[in-house]
DNA sequence: GCTATAAATAGACAACCATCTATAAACCAA
DNA sequence: TTGGTTTATAGATGGTTGTCTATTTATAGC
């Protein structure tokens, strides 16, 4: 994932009919995609508001009724784009957010 | 679309469980899903640095190699969530950005 | 009215995605 | 090693979505 991300105003042609090269827009979509899900907004706020700023998978399910599976799809998600960050101790991983990455998507719309 | 959205942390569960009501995720989703597609961005792109700051669909089906129906599809996508404003004037339909909308996405992850 | 241009709609189709159940893999403790 | 717990993967399924062609609607000028 570039992380490199451009304003809007910054990927937008000079003067010519060019718009924003492809390859940064699928970029950026990708990342906004990541977001862009109730499920997974659901998720990022329980994990910001938890103690200590951390999540294991298995405290999810429960408050938002879904499979474990489906947290844990959701969680890879958001992984690969590097919007959490995870942490193995012992049996269980710990989610948290990656606050960087999470400011460069407020400076795309800033 | 409800134009009251919060930040995560507003939206997070006091101390309990409970996570951050669906109907707001699902507002935000919305209005999110509406940017995470590159060839809307690539719209709004191309709308941002339009002189006067804004466009009629005919000059977007050229630059991005899409059809006007296509084109359409997406300029409606984007005035659902009011990211983009329309204006008529004669056979043409002027297209600007909703500048008060697109830092409402920023507040959210600020 | 007739014609030309711009935009929207309808319908079709392929690709993607969120969810589930079932199963496997990783880890810890006896 | 056996058993228990947590997370990941595989596969299936129904719903969503981006794109197209064909058609319709809206507006302007003759």
């Amino acid at each position: 994932m570039n992380k490199n991300l451009l304003t809007l105003a910054d990927c937008a042609p000079a003067s010519t009919a060019e718009p924003m090269a492809r390859a940064k827009a699928e970029d950026i979509s990708a990342l906004l995609k990541a977001v862009a899900d109730p499920t997974r907004l659901q998720i990022l706020a329980l994990i910001a508001k938890a103690d200590l700023q951390e999540s294991c998978a298995c405290d999810l399910t429960g408050p938002l009724g879904l499979s474990q599976p489906t947290i844990s799809h959701h969680l890879k998600k958001l992984a690969e784009v590097e919007l959490v960050k995870k942490q193995r101790r012992g049996t269980w991983i710990w989610y948290s957010l990656n606050k960087a990455r999470w400011s460069q998507i407020a400076q795309l719309f800033a």
